[in-house]
DNA sequence: TATGAATGAGTTTTCATTCAT
DNA sequence: AATGAATGAAAACTCATTCAT
């Protein structure tokens, strides 16, 4: 019943005229309501909030009130405060399939493909900030909502495939070793790339140092190529 | 034979495990008044619930009702919800720290001593899966609780210590390399060890295979160790 | 033809039906959504209850329950017990400042406008008990919350500037004395109508005598009047 | 434990006054408890956080906290938080009239008489702002505490007594005026004296003025027994 | 006489959600 | 399509008072 009204959305198409808020719009500069650029105006907000504060700690009102429209739409577009978690968990996660793409990791050597795929997941865990805190929030909540995404579980399957191909070609290269799962090194790979963001907080109080502090970036990004490449590599 | 034995445990992860009532004390199960045994016993629900379910996320009148007294007391010890929190943080974090100690790492060898350091990271994290998802959930929040807990800095400079040990005596014997921050370095170990256990749901969702499962368990320690190792060691 | 329509419906005086909150308001009890007179009933009835009962004595339930709302609401548009206190504060301060203005004073000859200016303040004191119950509270509060009322202090320098002239006035004609302080003649006429209503509970139970009472009304407005001119007057 | 080192009190005189309550019991100066310094204590303590905060707003346990003794003693003593706020008022209803009694103004010319009990007035309330809250307090819970205070009712005759014998011997000397009801005119003098103290806060917050402030004290004196002698004495 | 621990019943406040227009 | 007003249920927190020692 909540998301039955979807099915009507995109055919307001200009019948009113009066304009609030005409922003660069070229389309129908003068349209009342443009449904898609309030769910994208709300699901925007919500990310931010669902990020910072996590699925129980964010607020229906704070998400509403950064909106561009009430709180009423939120759950007209969206059903109830978990629908829209969701909606956001589908976001995050649909954004870093597309840039995986355009790799072209098949194309590169083994060892520089290796390279370069380790420095895309720095690169993305360490831009991606909101990313990480919501997939750490998932967590928190045993990963049942993201079950729920049905896009999720195929999209995952790339990464391993990329890495089973690296893998294939570097021992075919005599250059990895023949004894590395490649579901295990992803891990790997993730654990350094995620929780030096996801968990800067308490490390920055613990020590004294942001380890996500951007004068760090460039060390620890060749740090865990540089131990990522020396675990793969076959001894000599 | 430290290690040894613990590697036998079964997955505790329990709260009543830690804790072990101070040896003098006559435990009398029946007594009415006994404050201390009061504020353990709440703090060990405590310690499930928000591990369980975040702090905003975690329900004063759950916590209580699982405990011997009743909410009021609750506040009586720990004043607020957040200080009860805070309180669990505290004891928590005390834990580790304390247990790294008896490791009596600077009698071994650089090599070994790294060895043991890191199962030793690895077995803590793989068995208190309730102090990982309380991390967690601290960085959720910018750690700002954990900041206020006094203890809490001195308490984490000791690891440091122990790697800048580790390292300085590895160097000195040609084993390591020269170049290794020990901050970095302990990062990297609690990013492989924590990020297996604080996402393992996302984690087994999308590649079907829960990471911290115990089929899995020797095979992480095993790999996470080489990785460190590896890393470390000197180029010959 | 389209009001006509409407015709039939109770008030709506030619004014289609939406703008609810129009200047031709005409008032129907029964409307369900009228913000101005929900806000009204819950600031009336918080009005009693605050000045039956101070602050810290009011109960949120207890008016909420004589309200024609929920104790929702309450939160709702005033924030907090705080800020509805608040609120009644500035309603009750509003009403007598406004009062004083529709007197007209500077019109009236020095020694009838001064009269005219007691007899208010009597009148008024003596009819708005809630006020100086109000007033009372405030004082117990050492004026913390009125502080934060912002029409506050603006509103209060009118009655000293009504003073001021009558003074002037009145020395210029021969009939005042010129050394008297506008604040400090404004205290003494507050005190005079503001003490037998305020105190009179404890004047009553030590005396006997209810000093509000409807019967001692005329003869210490007659006596009070008579005090400030006689303090005010030159000496023949 | 803390108190200890108050052994010796005012009115104890250094007899040590024996165990109040004469039962067999052993008289030891040195002995651990002292109840009357005890109750005087928690009455100390009681009638300020009474007076600034009222009987509502006032905690039990803030008051014991300040207290030497803990909660316990307090219902021990005064049975309730009512108990303990009646005692308050009859201790400070007691000091006012002990002042009094020094004053002798029946041997004092009327005018002079009437200035020196205005005096006495204006002086007490300026500096008992204890008293002043306490009394305020009273009125808002309806004198329903002081009116069971037994010694409360004669107290106050004595005030009516002496203001009766200054005008009967003012008129006689053809001094004052015939018609002025007494106790109307203590209702004036109460007043003048009480209102510039009770209500300060406000009329503070309202006219940038603290009436009670020391610089204004001497005018205001001054005033009021102006405005006193103005009002009684008889019209040439 | 004295005390720290304990508590039931209430009190304020919050929250996701729905209603009427 | 959009909205401000409204709400029941639950959550956090407080308070005067009593218990066991």
């Amino acid at each position: 019943m909540k998301k039955g009204s979807k099915a009507a959305e995109p055919d307001t198409n200009g019948v009113v005229s009066n304009a609030p808020r005409a922003e660069g719009r070229r389309v129908d500069a003068r349209r009342k309501y443009d449904p898609e650029q309030t769910k994208r105006n709300i699901l925007d907000v919500a990310t931010q909030e669902f990020s910072a504060m996590g699925l129980t700690g964010a607020r229906v009102d704070a998400i509403a009130e950064r909106t561009n429209t009430t709180k009423r739409m939120l759950y007209y577009y969206f059903g109830s405060k978990e629908g829209l978690y969701q909606a956001v968990l589908e976001k995050v996660y649909g954004d870093i399939r597309a840039l995986e793409q355009d790799l072209h990791i098949s194309e590169l050597d083994p060892i520089e493909g290796m390279r370069a795929l380790v420095e895309f997941t720095f690169d993305y865990h360490d831009r991606q900030r909101d990313f990480v805190r919501l997939v750490t929030i998932e967590n928190i909540h045993g990963a049942k909502y993201v079950e729920q995404v049905k896009t999720f579980k195929g999209r995952n399957v790339t990464v391993i495939h990329t890495i089973e191909d690296l893998l294939a070609r570097g021992i075919a290269a005599g250059q990895f070793r023949s004894d590395i799962d490649p579901i295990d090194l992803h891990l790997m790979i993730s654990s350094l790339c995620f929780h030096r963001v996801g968990n800067r907080h308490t490390f920055g109080t613990a020590f004294g140092r942001d380890p996500s502090h951007p004068r760090l970036r460039a060390r620890h990004r060749a740090m865990i190529v540089d131990a990522i490449l020396r675990f793969v590599k076959k001894d000599d």
